[in-house]
DNA sequence: CCGATTTCAGGATCACTGATATCT
DNA sequence: CAGATATCAGTGGTCCTGAAATCG
């Protein structure tokens, strides 16, 4: 990334761009590290939310998820590829996959959890541990925003 | 965007993963007004650190808006078919052009100006007035870091 | 010759739309 | 029939790399 310098009060100024700015960056090392581990991000969320809440259809996960379900077909693709779930046709709604997670998505699981947790580590290098909880709870309360409209 | 249901702890305290759809939210609803007066957010930042820095070549707004060199072609030619920068030769260095606001150019930085205000207001309604602050002070605390790095 | 500047060509990922086949 | 599900095709923006041509 270009190094941005500072000075223009306009552009500086902007929350918009700030967020732009640190998502940008944070989502760049993550996912340097995440492809280290043979991952990308999507592949967190779905292992996550299949630990959190058992089997799911697609649907399901991509509700949870945030990943369109047109896109999710590709990180299932690669998923199943690694052995990480298993997609079987669901019995009792023939329209359905029932998605679950194998030994080893959990263990892969486990992985990517440590090194996310090394990731925001290091993005929040400048924070205190009181402002990295207030910044969790305001950004929490602006994408939570969202999800009412 | 899909709507994203909670309940996920792993996910949800993700700070990296905050960021990430707050952005990308706030990304969406800047792309979606900044269309709607024939713009995007690469043309605020170039009109804005003209507008604050004066004429400048490529090169420098490249290093002073965070838009790559490759990428700063396309956006000149976007601002000068619309008129609203002007991009001549440098007499005294001829690799280099030298770009500067037009009327036009500064007639449309004000009008995205308060669209990206509106935007802003839009994304921060949750947070109060004092919160907005803390978060543009954390946010910057994290952008920072990285230029140092 | 080395380095800077502009430009072009292209890759990878991502957000998003739309269509289709299948099933309830 | 309406509606949901999984899948495929494709667009457009963004981030990023590399290389060419020109010039200091």
């Amino acid at each position: 990334m270009p190094a941005v310098e500072h000075g223009a009060e306009r552009l500086r100024n902007l929350r918009t761009r700030l967020l732009s700015l640190a998502a940008t960056q944070s989502d760049r090392r993550v996912n340097e590290e995440l492809s280290k581990a043979d991952a990308r991000k999507w592949h967190f969320a779905v292992l996550a939310t299949l630990a959190e809440f058992g089997p799911l259809s697609q649907a399901q996960l991509s509700d949870r998820t945030g990943v369109y379900r047109s896109d999710l077909v590709g990180v299932m693709n690669e998923l199943t590829d690694r052995g990480q779930v298993e997609r079987a046709p669901d019995p009792a709604d023939r329209r359905r996959n029932v998605v679950s997670l194998t030994p080893a998505g959990r263990r892969q699981l486990a992985r990517l959890e440590r090194i996310l947790a090394g990731v925001e580590d290091e993005i929040l290098a400048p924070l205190s541990a009181e402002e990295r909880q207030q910044l969790t709870r305001l950004l929490t309360a602006v994408v939570e925003r969202f999800k009412v409209i």
